[in-house]
DNA sequence: GATAATATACCAACTGGTTGGTACTGCTAT
DNA sequence: ATAGCAGTACCAACCAGTTGGTATATTATC
């Protein structure tokens, strides 16, 4: 086919990805979008109906390219969950190995920060993504509680929730100290506290 | 005196906080800021060279706010290191309670996580403030090691950015799912790695 | 299987409105 | 009276979104 609507539109969707998260979504102007993707302003709002939705199908598009990646990643492999969950942790980790800060970060933490109180189909949006994975990362833990610390009284939601905290709190930090090496190390600290969290319900 | 340089001043900078806090740097508009405040735009570039002027002139205002805020704060009333730490970390969750999203999040973490790629002075104005306070957590974190968990082998300052880091990360989570709550979950899962890492190293 | 009708993909120029910032004027305290 | 402060009017640049139109592709009809 010589047009090629499917192109153009993981372009728009690319760029927006690559440019808010270096400059965040208010800073991303229409144009800058069609000028990084090489589309013109008609194909734009042929493809989006606003800027707000192209907003949202990038987030979606970020969900879909995430998740392949991590159903890819090594961690899987290990047969005990514990193993698991703790290779999950050292796999996020070597994601900020090597690689600059915009192309490190979250696309969803960031623009939920930036317009949780104005947007609420974009924060929503990011939200559902967040939460997607977060239920992923959620099974390994239920499983590895059950296996290693079925009286523990911490829940499993809620320390699922907490790993992607830590996670996106080590983008701000290392955004505002402009240095990736710093997410790593709150990333390290996630890593001892599920050791703890194991090692110290295996005790009793 | 009729004409209160000092509280038209102080006016945006809470204003600043506010605007910024809930819609972002970006959204935040010169006259918007003069609206909220009831100043004049000839006011505002009066006192303020530029919105960026304002902006980090707002991250040193929020910094001694906040400084003030912790400075008062019970948890220096305990003795043992340990205590004021755990003590600062409830501090922390109970700055969450009752309160909306946009009056219990972090200006810094938030504007830092929007201009970090694209604006240097406030992204700078906006680490040191961070690290002002991870410095203070800083403190106490060394004198509670140097008591209970000397040859424990995480270093103090590593932690103590740490902190910051899951604070910051549940600001995140708690604007994506428009629930205060979360953030609270998640500054519970600090406190009791603090516990694991101290209770740990007082038993060998 | 040619043709007409319709739907999709795309484009450049433009619109009304907003942006951060400036120029200039007037007020008020000392 | 003069220096610092505040008010008004304004600007060029930029913003998201619309316009009226063309080129290509798909489908319906004969």
């Amino acid at each position: 086919m010589l047009y090629e609507t499917r192109s153009t539109k993981t372009k728009l969707l690319n760029s927006a990805i690559k440019l808010v998260r270096s400059r965040g979504y208010g800073a991303t102007s229409v144009d800058e979008l069609c000028r990084d993707s090489g589309v013109t302003k008609g194909a734009f709002f042929h493809h989006f109906k606003s800027k707000e939705d192209l907003a949202v199908s990038a987030t979606r598009h970020w969900t879909e390219v995430t998740n392949m990646v991590f159903a890819s990643a090594p961690y899987h492999g290990f047969e005990d969950p514990l193993d698991q969950l703790i290779g999950y942790i050292d796999f996020r980790a070597t994601l900020l190995e090597g690689r600059a800060l915009p192309e490190s970060t979250c696309l969803l933490g960031t623009m939920a920060q930036e317009i949780y109180d104005s947007n609420p189909a974009i924060r929503d949006a990011c939200a559902a993504g967040i939460i997607t994975h977060a239920d992923d990362v959620a099974v390994m833990i239920g499983a590895a509680k059950a296996r290693h610390a079925p009286k523990a009284t911490w829940s499993v939601e809620s320390l699922a929730v907490h790993t992607q905290a830590v996670i996106q709190g080590a983008f701000v930090i290392a955004k505002a100290k402009n240095d990736v090496a710093l997410a790593a190390d709150s990333v390290r600290h996630l890593r001892r506290y599920v050791e703890l969290l194991f090692h110290f319900a295996k005790e009793d």
